[in-house]
DNA sequence: AAAAAAAGTTTCCTATAGGAAACTTTTATT
DNA sequence: AATAAAAGTTTCCTATAGGAAACTTTTTTT
């Protein structure tokens, strides 16, 4: 890797001391959590070793904090208090945002079809890209080939730019998507855009044989 | 994406139809987890080292399962990764199955922050994939890596959701790109892009190999 | 094709996690 | 309140994680 793609993808570290790093690394209570998980299931440390196979005195010394547990020890403490394994590090109240999200679909597939979207093709000053990138405009609530599977050889990505739409999918359950959200999938599993919202809907799509 | 790769990618799509769906469904692993986000993100055991603090050998031994971190080094591996915990344990694609239909439904992605980009990885639990998409918060007027240029293998598709960017190449004029506009590259060639606005811009990238 | 460089693995050693048991503190019982 | 029992902590030892450097393999350059 050149110093040139460090600079693009993975520039030197920044390490917390940034702040337009919005993820902000919580501070390791394992221990906390722990005790509160098992003072909350009335356990003790005894009936918690029994379950867990761990020491008794391993349990105290996790929960106060005096060492950090090996991955492999976090697995016992969850299988044996049955919690899911992020519970030990988790507060749990703490809610994730996430405003905007991302679909992946994965597929099979087979033959091909087409729509009649408005489509604007970009870069068609390039020829033998290897990616083929066009936006679409999806007229609202138009299910004229509601029904007829799109196919065709490749992977595709979609980026919502406007609107709010469902991809339907031959083996997927349809998903929403709304404006920020994307998808990717191997083109060849049947698949169609549609627009639930009242407006038109503006998609990002770009297609790789 | 080869026939190989969809039965080793997509083992619940193939719903019983599929007598060459050799794999079970392997456990979470922490070594393999951590391997494929290093190599998704093109870092190279040193560059990791660098980044989490942590000895090259010991990532190669956690890679390779020769030992169980401790939570303080799964908490060096997140931070210096910038990827959420449980993403190191947890297999990126989550599945969920309603009737005979298999959902696939998308993560957080692996954001990279630097000072100048903040990076979203898309569609981040299909591997080998053509294309990789992403999202890159440009902070406006930072011109901390001003004159570096990045290359890489490949061709580039970017198009700008938010923001104003100037997009600076090597052998062409600078180009100012407001919102809805896009471009199209080879990505040896120098490139690099910058925010004009007062704003953070907002871009979506696409690369492939 | 050989040499050099880079990436990855293994070895060897030190630091620390984990278990058994001794010790201390807390709670229950009289 | 004294005593006993239970719960929790600390000690001490062994097993294993983590780091530095040697070594091997792979990739790049000449």
């Amino acid at each position: 890797m050149s110093e040139q793609d460090q600079v693009d993808k993975y520039p030197s570290m920044t390490l917390g001391d940034n702040e337009n790093n919005k993820r902000v690394v919580e501070k390791a209570s394992i221990g906390v959590q722990l005790k509160a998980i098992r003072t909350e299931n009335k356990l003790t440390l005894e009936e918690a070793s029994k379950r867990t196979g761990l020491a008794r005195s391993t349990l105290s010394k996790i929960e106060n904090e005096q060492i950090s547990p090996t991955f492999s020890v976090m697995q016992k403490l969850a299988s044996g208090l049955n919690i899911e394994l992020p519970q030990l590090f988790t507060k749990p109240k703490e809610t994730k945002v996430t405003g905007r999200r991302d679909v992946t679909l994965g597929g099979q597939g087979r033959p091909h079809a087409t729509l009649t979207y408005e489509h604007e093709l970009l870069a068609t000053q390039l020829r033998n890209k290897k990616m083929m990138p066009y936006k679409s405009r999806v007229h609202a609530r138009n299910f004229e080939h509601f029904g007829e599977w799109v196919r065709h050889e490749g992977e595709e990505f979609l980026l919502v730019l406007e609107g709010e739409v469902q991809l339907l999918t031959e083996f997927y359950e349809p998903a929403t998507l709304v404006v920020g959200d994307s998808a990717y999938y191997d083109a060849t599993m049947g698949h169609l855009v549609i627009s639930t919202s009242k407006e038109d809907a503006l998609i990002l799509w770009i297609t790789a044989e």
